[in-house]
RNA sequence: GGCCCCAUCGUCUAGCCUGGUCCAGGACGCCACCCUUUCAAGGUGGAGACACGGGUUCAAAUCCCGUUGGGGUCACCA
């Protein structure tokens, strides 16, 4: 139990991979907003005890980027932009576990001595062949102390010369977790077996560094997800062997994607595959992937397409991949407050009808007793309609402000087509007033400005769009152009409210609806029949390049009607 | 397969602990209509759930047991 008087420390400890996963991100959030509003510490470790694994400093960047997008601090761990260095006022670092090895020998001794922990010569292919053959008398696999019957002296001097592993010598007791979330989970007598602290490589295996780096970092609170529980009755164990406090645990309900599985990487291979499906595709696009891989890959719903072939086939098939990480959110043009709103939603509510909210709200009213037991499905849409309400209620200054920035990593074009290369010009303003009321993400609003990019004899028109609007009923709609051309022409102002006062008192003295005019301009201008408002798009256009796409399109449209 | 966890609208959830105020509330999605210079957005209305079976009780979404279903986990990964 918690002291009163304690400061209460809660932590993220990822290992370095260089993303973090949208579960990770809602992890940190939670023991965020519990360390908030506790008065807390909230700390940031980074598990690096896998040699296999090549993390480079980058990967830590990788996340630490991440969750200061998201809004997440960290009041102890590493400085965000020099990992020499690290906030760390309670003197409990370092925050690598790499750079722990000494702390984490000293336990392990402590263990060795007391025998509650012993070598084990075991192979790996020897362990696997006895996983094997536990496989197939479907039982769980358990250790069988084999290496126990090798006298003690012996296995400490083998254990000078021979590659080794340290197991831990569970005791055979049942084992009650206390869980904020779920309650008591009991685990019987013979549950645990002697899993494996030291590797023979000398570090410890993630069981081990947890334990005592929870310990040694004060940590109170452990919040993660579900997936740990089944580790948790190890940690307790390991915690009373060293005679270390047993900290408050909350397991997080998971978060799962579209197949009711724990939401992964394999949900933008599912995407892609399906699109396949859908379209009857069976050999990859030329230039996407190998024939041979693509083959096994459709064929195994758990067969993952490395990372640049998989983009390439879905920008091919015309699929957006889903966003899984933390950053693929920012990519696709997500505020990340809303991002950390919609997240706090999975597994977690305020208990009114209050879904909206931000960082401060969570930071005051975040309660481990809130936090829900069942499985949660990320839904996509929802998320995209806060994205979109959230959008809606920025005034036109601030979206510009912040849209202007996304660009600039993710549309750099449009801010080099209107002059906002360094600022917010007068023409990148415009066009973003007019984008924002229609878009749904920053993404969304760069799509829509493709008309405004393209080359003025670049556009393809759309057939349909074509027919209906200018060449249906002997070529109405191409009349109303033509006419509306030499009108436009003799503008004086080339701005919103007077091009407006033109296009309406031209529907006007005609009686026609303003559809029947701006239909045709808009695909005039822009090939489709999707674009701002009409005044807008004529407006961020400018007079030449308006007037050059008109004549464009009357030209090519009367070709059309001749053949018809 | 062993062990563990879970079970309210299609989805996220409120309600469950402290049975009656719940013929179950909200949000996203869906449907219809309205608005409309396109697409969005917006407005109004609508359909839509207590997994099943047993108990306990005057009374159960709420408590108990079982069944079924789903998920997690069984590494010298974390």
């Amino acid at each position: 139990m918690i002291a009163a008087d304690q400061l209460v420390v809660t932590r993220f400890a990822p290992s370095p991979t260089g993303h973090l996963h949208i579960g990770g991100a809602r992890t940190a959030l939670f023991n965020w907003a519990l360390a908030r509003k506790l008065g807390g510490h909230f700390l940031l470790r980074i598990e690096d005890t896998d040699q296999a694994r090549d993390t480079g400093d980058e990967c830590v960047f990788g996340i630490m980027r991440s969750l200061a997008w998201l809004g997440i601090d960290w009041d102890e761990g590493p400085a965000p932009d020099d990992l020499s260095k690290s906030r760390d006022p309670r003197s409990v670092g370092p925050f690598f576990q790499s750079q722990r090895l000494d702390s984490y020998r000293a336990a392990l001794e402590q263990l060795l001595q007391k025998d509650l922990a012993y070598h084990a010569f075991e192979t790996p292919a020897e362990l696997e062949a006895m996983r094997d053959e536990a496989k197939r008398e479907k039982r769980a696999f358990r250790y069988n102390r084999a290496a126990l019957s090798i006298p003690r002296d012996e296995r400490f001097r083998r254990a000078e010369s021979e590659p080794c592993v340290v197991r831990f010598r569970a005791p055979e007791e049942e084992v009650v977790v206390r869980d904020e979330v779920l309650g008591m989970v009991r685990i019987a007598p013979g549950e645990v077996d002697d899993f494996v602290i030291f590797k023979a490589d000398g570090f410890p295996t993630y069981h081990f560094a947890v334990v005592a780096d929870d310990q040694a970092m004060g940590v109170t609170h452990v919040v993660r997800g579900q997936e740990h529980l089944t580790n948790t009755p190890r940690h307790v164990m390991l915690q009373r062997a060293l005679g270390y406090r047993t900290p408050v645990y909350a397991h997080l309900p998971l978060i799962v994607g579209e197949s009711g599985a724990k939401l992964s990487k394999r949900d933008k291979d599912r995407a892609v595959r399906q699109a396949c499906r859908d379209k009857n595709i069976t050999s990859p696009p030329p230039g996407t992937a190998d024939p041979d891989e693509f083959a096994g890959w459709l064929a195994d719903k758990n067969r993952q397409m490395s990372g640049g072939a998989l983009s390439r086939l879905a920008a091919a098939l015309g699929v957006t991949l889903p966003p899984i990480n933390a950053e693929d959110f920012r990519d696709a043009g997500y505020l990340p407050e809303v991002v950390c709103n919609y997240i706090a939603l999975l597994g977690w509510s305020p208990g009114s009808d209050i879904e909206k909210f931000d960082m401060g709200f969570l930071a005051e009213r975040f309660d481990l007793s809130r936090i829900g037991k069942t499985g949660a499905r990320f839904d996509y849409k929802k998320l995209l309609a806060f994205n979109t309400d959230a959008l809606a209620a920025m005034d036109d200054a601030e979206f510009a402000s912040r849209w202007r920035e996304w660009c600039a990593s993710h549309a750099p074009d449009v801010l080099a087509a209107t002059g906002a290369a360094t600022t917010i010009s007068e023409s990148f303003a415009m066009l973003a007033t007019a984008m924002r009321p229609r878009s749904k993400t920053f993404a969304d609003a760069a799509a829509g400005c493709a008309f405004l990019l393209m080359d003025d004899g670049a556009i393809a028109f759309d057939d349909a769009a074509v027919s209906k609007n200018l060449i249906k009923n002997d070529g109405e709609g191409a009349a109303v152009l033509a006419a509306l051309r030499d009108e436009l022409a003799a503008a004086g102002d080339w701005s919103p409210k007077p091009l407006h006062d033109v296009i309406e008192s031209y529907a006007g003295a005609r009686a026609i609806g303003l559809g029947k005019v701006a239909q045709p301009l808009r695909v005039a201008l822009t090939g489709g029949t999707v674009s701002p408002p009409i005044d807008a798009t004529l407006a961020l256009l400018g007079r030449d390049r308006t007037l050059a796409r008109i004549d464009r399109c009357l030209s090519q449209v009367k070709t059309a009607i001749g053949k018809a």
